[in-house]
This record gives structure tokens, sequence and C-alpha cells, in this order.
DNA sequence: ATAATAGTGTCTTTTAGACAATATCAC
DNA sequence: GTGATATTGTCTAAAAGACACTATTAT
């Protein structure tokens, strides 16, 4: 009875897996989420989160890799990709038996307008709109988990700086705070808390002049990963 | 082109979801994996976690947690049981493709030497000797994740109540951050941070007398689940 | 009494958070 | 100069960590 299901039992099974993203960016100081929209039944004409089927040349990090290549023209960006999780109720696709792994995707900033045809079928929506769209199969839910995971990953790692450009600045990166906790942060003890942690961010030695005001100083993100302490989101 | 691996691509993929477990209780103060032995090839012989293929009527969730009941014999006990990540490598099954969804669960105590006969395949293995026995498949990975996620979760969460029976003492919670953590942590801070946290432990009203020693009051979990601000492994 | 474990109090150092003050720009 | 943003400094309240001390048992 252990480890029983082999041989013609699964060949039977005929289960498929897929992955779906979370992709996230940063537009106009607000958080927003890649969506696409499906063409064909089930849930035609119903946002969707990009994904597709793993191929069977490809590991799942690989699957996701190509599908954000293919179906949002970030090929090219310096883009953070990690596993969320996976997803396996019995009828979560009509279809048949489906599996999801979720990723999570973070870019520094949109694609030219002008990108690849593929990302025509795409569009950003503000994480805020998107959370009461009715999203097709359980993709409401992955990107529940996916939303979950930054903000609660950005307390305690460098995760924030993958939301920015190359190079940045203090206010740039808590821009990035603020907008996906959803809340001012006071940057005198921010820009302390951030500058006072070694191995965080690296002093390119230039600044950047953005009307009036002191220059700020241009940073690029430094080896650090994890935070600690950690960054709390303050009152 | 999108979403293009449908109809009978689909079903030429051949592909099968696994779940594998990552089985952990505390054993005379030391951290402990449940591990199986291999009865047939690949890897006959060699240990491995206790695991099986996900059926066509059953979730993630329910695949694991009959796992679970099937191959340990912990189906009655209260177990902790939560998804960690997915596997997804090309060969990481010389049978074929097969993903694999890594669990984590945490059993407040073994079951009964005396359990179901299932429970002859299996063993319990300190994690520290697990560490350096070679696994079957990428079981080693999945262990060391499992690992990592209770180390890093018992820091912000209730989570080590799973590791303790229905009633326990302070001395016992801190027992398994011992174990867990592999060091000493001081036994008065940690009284009272942990009973200075409203909402995580109940007081049942009676004690435990253990040899010498003043009675330990008797607590049962409560429903705390996620430690602010978090309970940092002192040095 | 002595040893052992449970639980509380106290002190010091560190940190978070509020906010004043200074630096350097555009105008 | 004024106004704006960047960056540093200062103060206070809270928390962490070290550790003395009290409480309650077995022997």
């Amino acid at each position: 009875m252990h480890r029983s299901l082999w041989a013609e039992d699964r060949r039977s099974l005929a289960q498929t897996v897929a992955v779906d993203l979370v992709v996230l960016a940063l537009i106009d100081a607000r958080l927003h989420v890649l969506l696409a929209t499906r063409e064909s039944e089930p849930f035609a004409g119903v946002p969707e989160l990009p994904g597709g089927l793993v191929r069977s040349d490809e590991n799942l990090d690989e699957a996701a890799a190509r599908e954000l290549a293919e179906e949002t023209g970030l090929g090219r960006l310096r883009v953070h990709v990690e596993q969320l999780r996976s997803y396996g109720e019995v009828d979560r696709d009509p279809r048949g038996r489906v599996f999801s792994v979720g990723y999570l995707a973070l870019a520094p900033g949109v694609p030219d307008p002008a990108a690849s045809g593929a990302a025509a079928h795409t569009r950003w929506v503000p994480v805020d709109d998107a959370g009461s769209l009715p999203l097709a199969f359980d993709h409401a839910q992955i990107l529940a988990d996916g939303l979950d995971r930054v903000r609660a990953k950005l307390e305690y790692s460098a995760l924030a700086t993958a939301l920015c450009p190359a190079e940045f600045t203090v206010a740039e990166l808590r821009g990035v705070y603020e907008a996906v906790w959803g809340r001012p942060l006071d940057p005198r003890n921010f820009h302390r808390k951030i500058a006072g942690t070694p191995g965080l961010l690296i002093d390119t030695g230039r600044v950047r002049r953005e009307g009036a005001g002191r220059p700020a100083t241009l940073y690029r993100a430094g080896d650090l990963t994890v935070l600690s302490p950690p960054l709390s989101r303050e009152a």
C-alpha cells in the first residue's frame, strides 16, 4: 500500500501543472499588477493572471521565466521572481485536473509601451482596483497571496529594491514601501534606518537633482538580503 | 500563442503531482524527522520523506493529510500541516515527470509505539543526523526547506505550540524553541516574554509538579497566531 | 536545610518614533 | 531671500537582555 499509485495508475491520473504569475510594478507611486484577458472558454473575457502550462523540458522556475518573457514583454528587465505556493483544488479548472504553482514577480518599472506584441494582451491594474475585480479560476486567491507575501517580506528583506530601477534614491525606495503598505512613512526615520543598515545600499557617488530641494544620493542595491532587525511598519 | 498548450498537448504532457511531508516532532528534547525507507527502485533501501501521489478526488491539503495518516499513524493526533513549496526539476524522479508539493507537519509528540502497522515503514531520526544522510530524490532539499521554515516561523508565530501536547508548561514550550534553534534561551526572559503576550497562552488553572521545584502552571494554546513584536533568537 | 525549578523585579543598553535642526538645491 | 527636499541630530518611551531575587516544591 505504500507508494502504491505507480505504473498504470500514474498514467490514468491525467494531471497537469501550470504556473501563474503575480507580476507587480510601481507606476505613478501606486502598486500595479499585470492582468491578461482570457480569450477562450472558460472565463472568456474575464481578467486572469498571466501564466501557462509547464513544458516537459523545463523546471518550474524556467516555466515562470518563460511565461514572464512571452506574456509580459518584461524579458529584458532585471525582474525578481520567486515561488509563492501551489494550488490544487479539484475543481479549480473546469477543463480538468490542473495544478498551479503561483509565482511572484517584481519588476523595476514598466517596459516600453512600444514593447512586444504579446504585451498587448496585458494591462497594468492598480492592486487596489484588482482586489475587487472578479478574476478567472482561483487567481484572486493567488493575487491575494502574492500581495501578502510582498507586504510581509518588505519588513525583513531587501526585496523593495526589486521594485526600484538599478539606481535609485532613498526617497524612491521609501515610495515603494509607502505604495506597498499603503501608508506614509517618516522620511527622516526611514532614511536613518535604511542608510544605517550596512550592506543594504551601495553609494554610487552620484546624485540626482529633481526640481527643488537638495539633490539625493543615488544608490544601487547591495548584497544584503535579510534585514535584521526588521523594518517595522510604523504606526 | 497565448495559453497555447491545451487540448492534445495537455494529454501528451504526462505530468504527475505528489506530496512529500517533512514531519517533525520533539523526542527527548531533540527535534526528529520521520523518514521512510524505499522498498523499490529507484533508490531502493534509501531513506525518503513519507509521501505519495495526489489522487484525482482530493486537493493538495487532503492528499497531505491522507499520506500523513496512512504512512505515519499520526492520524488521530492534532497535527499542524502547512504547505512548504513545490519542486519541479525535470529529472528529479527518474521514472518520469513528477512534481512534488512539499508539506511541513508538526506533531505534538510521537504516537504510540504500538501504533498502526503502516508506521513500521517509518522511523524517527534526529534532524542533526538526517542532515548528513543521503535521501532519495530531492528530499534532502525539501527537508532543509522545512527546517528553515520552522526555524524562521518560531520567531514571529505561535507555531511552537504545535510541537507541544494539548496542555504544556512554559518550560516545555521553551524546550521546543531550544531544540529547534539549537541554543539555550534564558528561562526568565523567555517566561516574561511569553507570559506577557496576551492571547498566546491560556491558563488552565492547573499545575504540574515534576520532581523538585515549584510546580509549573499548565497552559493550552490561545488564539493568537502572529507574534508581534517577534521573539528574537537572543544571543 | 538544601537543591531544584517556577516566576517576578530591576537595571542597562538598544531601538523605535517624534520631531528639531541643518544642508543644498530651484526660483 | 523663500520654498522644497535631503540628511543628520536629539529626545523620549519602549523593548531586549543580563541577572538578582522571591516562590514553591522534593528530599
